[in-house]
DNA sequence: CCCGACCGATCGATCGCTCGGTACGTTCTA
DNA sequence: TAGAACGTACCGAGCGATCGATCGGTCGGG
């Protein structure tokens, strides 16, 4: 995995979490009933709690098996960097943009429906989502002391930076005009700038 | 209205709107009954039906209300400006920050519960949040022209400065310790970044 | 005397979820 | 090796609760 940090495989959702991804995608968690996703999944009604206990646990595995994803892809794209700030900010945001191109349900999920989920299983969804934020704000904080990145917080930036990868997910379909490869371009761009990464601009690596 | 677009006084909704919004915000449509809609407006169910035609039109003009203010607030900020591409830019961008800051909520549930809406309803909205990112988009082609900015795509730039703006809404809190200000410098900042405008930085301005 | 503002009671529909089953492949036993 | 026993994978029907919405009222000000 430390090297092929850049590949999604197929994602590993049964039936049932997949036609809930999708019903959830559509119409959000309260706006999907479990007879659509039955539906949606070729299932009767208790087929579907046969392989799921509620409607709250296909949301909580929907977007568990999101985030443990991205956490271990980020982890991995940072180890796999040159160790500079600046290369360990690069791998990782380039990880979180390919994240959200690959798992944009998920991820689109995972963003809208965070007031949906219990109290318990949130607080697991956002130390996540806090963990792979520090990272980022962590490179810009080094970055800076090493005159590499320039901007007046880290933490703010940081913030910016994982907002406008998440929103990605919210307008990005995969026959759009733009590839995979442009969109990563083109966001590593506006992310380097945000955080004040010297001599660079969207759409041109250095 | 002209010289003013950066003020944005108390907004006009009566009791069941301000409520309906709460919920909204707090819980999502699908989420909130009509019920929790009562008891946070201090009305009986039948009372919240006496003033709005359904739930439906409760969105409707909760939604409705702030982007018809946004759009007008904008529209005087460009109109405000010295007509120059970054003029123009600085101006629009700061007027999206603001609405953004002082309309929390409304902003929130436009961003959240688009798919929420009758598809007509949503067509209006579509529309004028078009109308905005366009704003946005024709400035930023400009002071290409003019060299005053310098990004890949203008298209891609206005879509990710306007994702950043909308993305406030989902964490600024009127207690936090950002005040607006230091919000809409700093974000201000950001999106000159990402649109390539030359020596600038976030938190600096020349 | 009427009209706008509002409420208690209740409508049919739909919600998440469960009960008691059936079908079928595998395993254990005589 | 036949057949009983079992576990897995499902389904039709229906549970109580809640949903959005409505009905027929009450009540105070003009």
């Amino acid at each position: 995995m430390a090297e092929n940090w850049r590949d999604f495989d197929n994602d590993s959702l049964d039936v049932s979490l997949r036609a809930a991804l999708d019903c959830f995608a559509a119409h959000g968690y309260h706006g999907t009933s479990i007879r659509q996703i039955a539906d949606s999944a070729g299932l009767s009604v208790p087929g579907i709690y046969h392989h799921h206990r509620s409607k709250q646990v296909l949301l909580d595995k929907v977007v568990g098996a999101a985030m443990e994803e991205l956490l271990v892809h980020t982890r991995a794209a940072e180890k796999d960097s040159d160790g500079t700030p600046a290369g360990r900010f690069d791998n990782i945001v380039t990880a979180l943009i390919l994240f959200h191109l690959a798992r944009r349900q998920q991820a689109f999920v995972a963003s809208t429906e965070m007031r949906s989920m219990a109290p318990d299983v949130r607080a697991v969804h956002v130390r996540s989502r806090d963990e792979q934020q520090h990272m980022i704000t962590s490179a810009i904080a080094d970055g800076i002391a090493t005159g590499e990145f320039d901007c007046p917080s880290p933490v703010d930036a940081a913030r910016a930076i994982s907002s406008l990868c998440v929103s990605i997910a919210s307008w990005y379909r995969n026959d759009g005009t733009l590839g995979p490869d442009q969109i990563v371009e083109q966001y590593l761009g506006f992310c380097r700038r945000i955080a004040g990464q010297a001599q660079t601009a969207p759409g041109r690596r250095p």
